[in-house]
DNA sequence: TCGTTTGTTCGGATAGAGCCGAATAAACTG
DNA sequence: CAGTTTATTCGGCTCTATCCGAACAAACGA
């Protein structure tokens, strides 16, 4: 009895773990199988989440790849003496979220600054409201990558402590 | 010729725009769009709209809506005297972004907080690991409740100023 | 060595998003 | 009051992401 309702709990908070997924770009298939890892005692290998989410071998495979990537979920190879690839949860996802903003966010923003300074450089100095506006824009972007790059080293209790303890 | 230059610039920019707004989760169109609304001297209608961007009449219908939803572009009903509805865009991206993170992260955010703590409620104090790992994930969530709430009330400047101020 | 288990890669089916054109509604102009 | 211009809505087309099953590759155990 008390089984069952803690396998419903879990199983709710798993189901807004995929509702989450998609609100961050990834799929719900994500979102169940880092939900799966994050409540497992132990590490789990392919065949084993394949058992507990009912995706394919394949599915698994693939989005394992991409959470590991994104350090969402660990490899750990051969835990015991076998040869299966196990998976774990990593728990404090703010490091995860950080890695996320460096390697989309922050990347994006670079890619951009560098094409605004580009057409920015091709123009004249003072070549009507193209250039202000381009100028503007470049000043807009040089703030987020400051903003972006400073928040990457903070943990987050330590970001929310500097905005807390902020007097204007 | 410069003219031209002044063109190309533009249209470099733009691209650049649309390509952001697939990071964001926005579609090319709405990028587009906005490139072009954020260049214009004045406000657009959406016939001129479909001039600038050769989308079809409905795609700017549509687009418009969610980027005026999102508070990326503004509507001017009636600059002039016609009936015709006129779009700016909002130049001043950080007051979107915080707005977009007040729509959709933080709502996210409180949704997963909501199931967390409904499911928390109807486990008994300590069974097992479930109920731990629970926990652990409520925690998280609240840190970054706090920190989405705190940050929504900073301009872009001040953030960057509690960031670099900040001492561990 | 051969069969079994595990993991990756490939092609294809399906669902959803993005965009278009046509139909409709609504407001202005003569 | 027509006729025109503007804006939204609807149905359909197309392209992409997601997921599956099958084929393949690699490592293990008997």
């Amino acid at each position: 009895m008390s089984d069952e309702d803690r396998a419903i709990a879990r199983e709710r908070v798993i189901e807004s773990m995929e509702q989450s997924a998609e609100v961050y770009g990834l799929s719900r298939s994500a979102g169940r199988i880092y939900g799966v890892l994050y409540f497992s005692e132990e590490p789990l290998s392919i065949p084993e989440l394949v058992d507990e989410t009912g995706y394919a071998k394949s599915t698994i495979s693939n989005v394992t790849r991409t959470l590991t990537r994104i350090g969402l979920i660990h490899r750990r190879s051969s835990a015991g003496g076998g040869r299966r690839v196990h998976y774990t949860a990593e728990r404090e996802i703010w490091f995860s979220l950080q890695d996320v903003f460096q390697q989309y966010v922050l990347r994006e923003i670079q890619t951009t600054l560098r094409t605004i300074r580009r057409a920015q450089a091709q123009l004249p100095a003072d070549s009507g409201t193209e250039s202000e506006r381009i100028e503007e824009l470049q000043e807009t972007y040089e703030h987020f990558q400051e903003i972006v790059t400073l928040a990457s080293d903070f943990t987050a209790a330590e970001l929310r402590d500097a905005l807390e303890s902020y007097d204007r």
